[in-house]
DNA sequence: GATAATAATAGTAATTATTACTATTAATGG
DNA sequence: CCATTAATAGTAATAATTACTATTATTATC
């Protein structure tokens, strides 16, 4: 609701960035320009923008939830053992079979070893509790 | 190596739910049978399956891990809300579009609300670091 | 521009999931 | 059966995230 400059400059630094950093990454980094903003600000204002439709939490493989600015639905490159996200370069209608293609995924350098395919959606008991806002 | 009663237990109590459970909710299923065994043992042997290729580690939106003894590759519908994890039943070749139809999610009674698709890998570093065992 | 209302912050404490540690137990090979 | 040692129970430690509280700063209104 109201704009800060910690929130300002906390979306303006994961839209500078394309490596979908952690939270404490994104805090150092915007440590340099506020050294004493708070590591509790940065996830507070994160799960905001995430609210808000301006940012997306990713579930890696690793340990720590990484955040992206860009809200369109895209694929990404995850590192199994580092954690490591970044973007694959598909085009619109590709199939999880085109995806394993070595030519889709060469330009990473990523050795492919799978593709995980989720649906999100919410589940009829927290349809209940929690009616959609989309959907009144 | 050693097949210890705790291990089996644990594998057993895997194989015989559909409903993803978290390392707690394995905890608290498997204390009726041996009322003793320790959280400890049962992070140790999820962890100890996953690597064996007995068990997979999911990545839902919540904040815990969960499990699930089907090691081969299939699609979940995750809750956004509580992290509830159920397997879609999809056959071969579906493409992202397809997944979001409503025939193919209905029987589940979850609001669809996207699609996630990640690609598994691992990255050129941790490939230098940690060479992969099925490419000497 | 000054002022009032209150959302958001910094700093700290608490929580929660997971991992590490250590003495003891029990599975396996000989 | 016995020796070896991987695995366990129980506890402590770690690490990511969230909650709390007094203070600050943004925004709407005058």
């Amino acid at each position: 609701m109201r704009h800060t400059k910690q929130r300002k400059l906390i979306l303006e630094c994961l839209r500078m960035t394309t490596s979908h950093p952690t939270a404490v990454e994104v805090y150092d980094q915007v440590r340099n320009k506020m050294p004493n903003i708070s590591l509790g600000t940065v996830y507070r204002n994160l799960d905001y923008l995430c609210s808000h439709g301006l940012a997306r939490k990713i579930d890696t493989c690793g340990e720590r939830k990484r955040f992206d600015a860009t809200v369109e639905d895209h694929v990404h490159i995850i590192c199994t053992v580092c954690g490591k996200v970044r973007d694959a370069e598909t085009g619109p209608g590709i199939s999880p079979q085109t995806l394993m293609h070595p030519e889709n995924t060469a330009a990473s350098g990523f050795k492919i070893t799978g593709v995980r395919i989720d649906i999100l959606g919410i589940c009829p008991e927290c349809q209940k509790r929690q009616p959609s806002k989309t959907n009144p």
